[in-house]
DNA sequence: GTCTATAGCTTGATAGAC
DNA sequence: GTCTATCAAGCTATAGAC
């Protein structure tokens, strides 16, 4: 059986879900596994570098999803308002309204490896100036730019946390509501 | 040997730290008996219940601290912003500039029982209300005064996040310089 | 490329000596 | 109250058949 029995896209979608979930010590190989539909040795194939592999592997896939289906607008036409706009219908689809959690956050933990925590820095690093970049267009100063964008994924963050302890996703929603606001009012 | 090797309140500090470093699942027993210098066997002794019974006592332990260590000034003397300012300062050296994480963060990470669920969301309630409250005192309409306590919340647990992920904790020492201009101005 | 089977270690938890 | 020794079950990872 020469082909996949999941493709390279979808495995990769299943492997972000169970680390999001479960963080990188919770995501054990019988979970994935499990979410899969593929086992242990199969995995293995895989990912030939282990649990390691395919968590960076996650991240790396999660941090591209992310530049282009989340980000991608503000490099494109319209008002710096216009394209903030398009990018919170966008996060509130990407966190499905804030039930879901971001992997960068649960897989920040200790207890995963040196490689995990570039592969998070990269990601973050692309999200800050993607925002700052937004917010100078709009008019603000280079250095409160950055501190709005910074402002902007904390709070984005922050409502993540709060959604996933009290189960509450109305604050999430709130902030992407005032995220055009944040980033483009100076 | 009728007297502890730890005593209690020592003994729950450290537990704290490893399931705020490395999250329920991450917390092993090896990486608890390590931290607190006490075999297996002795946490078993003084957590009949095992690891969840040990979860659940430091969540509650740490609810009760940061009740009395953090937030009781809100209850105290001086205007509502001389109060907040006093509770930024005490924020800051509970979460050591930004450099040690949030117990309800990494302990909401699926893997945990529903008891610790619990917990976190009591704790939660606590810390929203008391900011509720002293921004309801600084004149702040009631839906106006809940709204800046989440997002007071929101921004201290997303720069905590942050902080994690990238090592920068430099925006949380921003938010909290915020604080009293987020919760008591009108 | 996927599988079953298994190795070897670590996990949470217990029994019983002191 | 703490310890060593032990258990079954979990874990990551590998070998080898198809």
């Amino acid at each position: 059986m020469p082909t996949p029995k999941v493709d390279d896209r979808s495995l990769m979608e299943r492997l972000v879900e169970v680390f999001r979930d479960y963080g990188y010590e919770g995501a054990s190989l019988a979970r994935i596994s499990a979410a899969t539909g593929l086992e242990k040795a199969s995995l293995y194939h895989r990912f030939p570098g282990g649990k390691e592999e395919m968590a960076t592997s996650a991240l790396n896939h999660v941090g591209l999803l992310f530049r282009d289906e989340v980000l991608a607008p503000l490099q494109g036409e319209g008002s710096p308002a216009q394209r903030t706009r398009e990018v919170g219908q966008r996060l509130r689809r990407f966190y499905t309204d804030g039930k879901k959690d971001c992997l960068l956050d649960t897989m920040s933990i200790k207890g995963a490896g040196a490689a995990l925590q570039k592969a998070v820095e990269g990601t973050y690093e692309a999200w800050r100036s993607a925002f700052a970049g937004v917010a100078g267009e709009a008019g603000l100063p280079p250095r409160q730019a950055a501190q709005r964008a910074e402002d902007a994924i904390m709070s984005i963050h922050g409502a993540l946390v709060l959604a996933r302890a009290t189960g509450d996703t109305k604050p999430f929603r709130r902030v992407i509501e005032s995220l055009t606001g944040l980033l483009t009012t100076t």
